[in-house]
DNA sequence: ATGAAAGCGCTAACAG
DNA sequence: CTGTTAGCGCTTTCAT
């Protein structure tokens, strides 16, 4: 592999005129120029970056946690981050905590090491402990407290627009599948959806997913049994994957969707487009929550000010699950 | 931020010293061990990274591409590379190709200006060329040539259990859905499905996808286009997101699956056990494949010999979208 | 068993 | 304009 070192004899100058030709940095003659490139593309010289960080003390690397990356949400925000990351000049490191013991905090601790610039993160904060803030750290739908920035849908609007379809489709008693994490801003959504829903008198039936556990088996598992518990319900409010197993479950017991049994998602991942009838849901806008986190992440690397408002909103999607008028 | 020369102060000895008793190299008293471990908590002490990757010439990282995050057939196969990574003191750094011209040429130059150890590839070698070998690339599904490992699924055994399906099903007339890529393990699915039908005079509709053109919303709209197309078919071959668009189309147009058309899915991914019907489908071995690949990787970087053996069995997984006797 | 010193390959400050 | 040199923070000889 060759250096600057060899670059500089074949073009007899010093490293340091090579260095600054080839990052256009100070004051360089045409004619020097000419030769450095030269012997650079002869040699195929490929500058080590693992010199560079050191010296910058910078990597371009952001890293990105996720609880499960086979999720579809998850898997979609990746796909979008990484996306807005490459037009910054950042590079993508992925770290999936599934349900790894400790997996969190040794990502954390990464940071520390400079492995990487800075983390977005879409899992809570490990223990009660305060991040080490030297480094940035931008959450994505998790409240780390201590004026990390957090990115997040508008889920009380989310809320609110499918519990108006629930009452526009005149739906009696409806089954809510929740799940509550730390001071988390879903919060909003199950707050504002049975504030609407008792104000009009429907009935509520609730079931609390387990917090984190973002896997199809389980999220599909719980919905089935909730679905055959509750088999009288002629209303269904859930994420995208959950509402998908009570539809399977109800359609295997016999039930028509949505003569029988009306069905609103949450969160509009590809998935929802995929059936037929497609699922009437609450889209979350991924391509601009992925946005909006990268450049907070990039103005705080920056030393910038970053977007005041980190609350983006959602959207409905008329789906085939909803009787409409 | 403190340094190794901070706890080599504190704790009033020298860095090398430091050095060893951190990394637990050469000969140590225990008494300046304890100190020096002291010193070092007391500090909070991380090792920078950076300067290490920089003597070792290596970052322990390794990079995935990948055409398209958000497809559950990459997005779990993305999950299970990165759990087996991190098992081996790996990092995964990951790149999205998307239709991004010259991603992958970028991506794999920064394996040459040492930003990775390897990388693990599941698209195709970018133009014609040979690529620098100086650090190890092992590919997923893809044919690189040159002597670079390629772990890939038994094609040949999906396409013959996928014909078989077909044949006890009864089909008569079936909509093939295929696609090609550079010398593709893949042809040899459609080379055998399309022997065993043609031997069994089952005749034969074929439409080819985009190669490398893997997301969502092309699947769907190619799948829903062909079924219109070709009503007259009783019996589906195609990937399982395209397998799903089909059904939607067919069900949309009033048939019923699987009594007026019969549905085979391949890959297996999470979405096939979400609906009702389940779709009838070959799975490939995602958390296999992923081992076979990282263990190769891990055995290129440490000069060892790697498994002779890289193609990974595929298993039937019988649905609601077949009639089964 | 330990300290001093020489790199790892690059960038930037400083002389010329 | 360009060559020389001093780091970046760590690991590892090499003496002691």
């Amino acid at each position: 592999m060759a250096g600057i070192k060899d670059v500089a004899r074949r073009a007899g100058v010093g490293v340091g005129t090579v260095s600054r030709a080839l990052n256009g940095s100070g004051y360089i003659s045409e004619e020097t120029r000419k030769k450095i490139l030269e012997a650079a593309k002869a040699l195929d010289y490929q500058p080590n970056e693992l010199a560079k960080n050191l010296y910058r003390n910078k990597t371009d690397f952001i890293g990105i946690m996720m609880p499960n990356l086979e999720h579809p949400f998850f898997a979609s925000l990746l796909k979008h981050l990484e996306l807005e990351l490459y037009r910054y000049g950042y590079k993508c490191m992925v770290c999936s905590t599934e349900d790894i013991d400790n997996r969190e905090r040794e990502f954390l601790d990464m940071l520390k090491r400079n492995v990487m610039d800075g983390i977005i993160a879409c899992v809570d904060l490990p223990g009660d402990e305060e991040p080490e803030t030297e480094r940035p750290v931008v959450t994505l739908e998790r409240n780390w407290g201590g004026g990390i920035p957090m990115v997040h849908s508008d889920h009380a609007m989310g809320g609110k627009i499918a519990a108006q379809v629930m009452l526009e489709a005149g739906c009696r008693k409806v089954l809510h599948l929740y799940s509550q994490g730390k001071d988390s801003p879903f919060e909003q959504r199950h707050r504002v959806f049975r504030e609407i829903m008792s104000a009009h008198g429907v009935q509520l039936v609730e079931a609390e997913a387990e917090w984190n556990h973002m896997s199809y088996g389980y999220d599909l598992e719980m919905a089935r049994r909730c679905v055959r518990q509750y088999s009288d319900v002629d209303g269904i409010f859930a994420s995208d994957v959950q509402a998908f197993g009570c539809m399977a479950a109800a359609l295997e017991m016999g039930k028509r969707v949505p003569e029988d049994l009306q069905i609103v998602g949450y969160d509009g991942t590809e998935i929802t487009r995929m059936t037929y009838p497609t699922l009437t849901c609450i889209c979350q806008d991924l391509p601009r929550l992925a946005q909006v986190s990268v450049q907070t992440m990039v103005a705080l690397l920056e030393g910038k000010p970053y977007p005041e408002d980190l609350v983006i909103p959602v959207a409905l999607q008329k789906g085939g699950t909803v009787r409409w008028t």
